[in-house]
DNA sequence: GATGCGTGGTA
DNA sequence: TTACCAAGCAT
């Protein structure tokens, strides 16, 4: 049977030891930096994070020059990172911030919740590491240590799962003694990131083995239950890839939806539609269709064609709000969605004269 | 309470 | 190639 009571002692002895201590975003108090790093890791692997965090640290030291910012410049930061709606809740977070609390950063987990982006699991991470709060977190590590441990069945997505997950991690947590929440809270994330992993878990080095009940009925591989299968649709689409010299024209998307608030290639759902509007930018121009490409999103796959056409002047109506002409050149810093980046930097390669362009 | 929301890593 | 999903939240 699974004994609760040692597991926060079991867990934190181990975390000391054997957990993370040099990541970037640890070493640190600062609510800023603890809840900037919480933000990008949220669906997000610690990898993919480490590069994005030390340019917006650099770019924005303090809560107050996030604040500040244009949010064109934080849209163009977090390009690349997925899932849009989190970089304007974190500069909407960031004013509600300086307006609402004076500028200082909250450190406890019921006020943290109030605030853009934050939700339960985040706010008492933040709250641990910045003040020693006592909280329990529920992330995807917590899901599959905890369903493993208790020999929980059924997908932890599922809200009476999930309920139940909550409750035992907070029967989990550590007595409230100093330092405890921190590396119990960083435990359960180390735990699950590198020795309870979804494949192949390393068992012999956990210290969750000896009462573990998914290891001792031989079911890690079937614990957590995966997610119920959904038949994902398959999108297609064509984008006007129009240059003019080096200057390709770009659209802004609506702040809600796909990509929202990110400049991606004007989009159309077929052929027809693009030839229309090509026409009312420039009667004289031909499109012509470059290699399709696909991308994968969770709950739909897109595959589109981009429709090269060069003009020979920029057309007057494409100065309007929410267009613009992009320099080929600005490509790789610019709040572009990843597909979009990768097939202005390949047009960009072939027209240098590279070997391996998009034409 | 179900759905929408990105991208890249891993097996 | 496909399946699965990672320091979840908002609506």
């Amino acid at each position: 049977m699974p004994d609760t009571a040692s597991f926060s002692a079991r867990l934190v002895d181990w975390q000391r030891r054997h957990g993370r201590h040099h990541l970037p975003w640890q070493q640190t108090r600062d609510a800023y930096r603890i809840w900037l790093s919480e933000i990008m890791l949220q669906q997000t692997q610690v990898a993919t994070v480490i590069p994005y965090y030390g340019r917006f640290l650099e770019r924005f030291p303090t809560v107050a020059d996030l604040a500040a910012a244009p949010d064109g410049d934080v849209m163009a930061l977090w390009a690349g990172l997925g899932y849009y709606t989190r970089a304007r809740n974190l500069h909407a977070c960031a004013i509600a911030v300086m307006r609402d609390h004076g500028g200082v950063f909250p450190t406890r987990a019921a006020t943290l919740e109030t605030l853009p982006g934050i939700g339960r699991s985040t706010a008492a991470a933040i709250a641990a590491f910045s003040s020693g709060e006592r909280g329990a977190i529920l992330d995807g590590n917590v899901r599959r240590v905890l369903a493993r441990w208790a020999g929980i069945e059924g997908w932890t997505g599922a809200p009476a799962v999930e309920a139940k997950l909550w409750t035992l991690a907070t029967e989990v947590l550590p007595p409230d003694e100093p330092g405890a929440i921190e590396s119990h809270t960083q435990g359960l994330m180390d735990l699950g990131a590198t020795v309870c992993t979804r494949g192949k878990p390393g068992c012999d080095a956990c210290p969750l083995a000896a009462d573990c009940v998914a290891l001792r009925d031989g079911r890690t591989a079937q614990l957590p239950a995966p997610r119920p299968k959904k038949a994902i649709p398959t999108r297609s689409a064509v984008m006007l890839l129009a240059l003019q010299g080096d200057d390709v024209l770009l659209e802004r998307r609506p702040p809600s939806g796909i990509w929202g608030g990110l400049w991606t290639l004007p989009e159309f759902a077929d052929e027809a539609a693009l030839h229309a509007a090509l026409a009312r930018l420039d009667a004289e121009a031909v499109a012509r269709p470059l290699a399709p490409r696909e991308h994968q999103f969770t709950h739909f796959r897109l595959n589109f064609t981009p429709m090269l056409a060069r003009l020979v002047r920029k057309p007057a109506g494409a100065e309007e709000p929410g267009r613009v002409w992009l320099p080929l050149a600005d490509a790789e810093t610019a709040a572009l969605p990843a597909p979009v980046k990768r097939v202005l930097l390949d047009i960009d390669a072939s027209q240098r004269g590279g070997l391996f362009g998009a034409e």
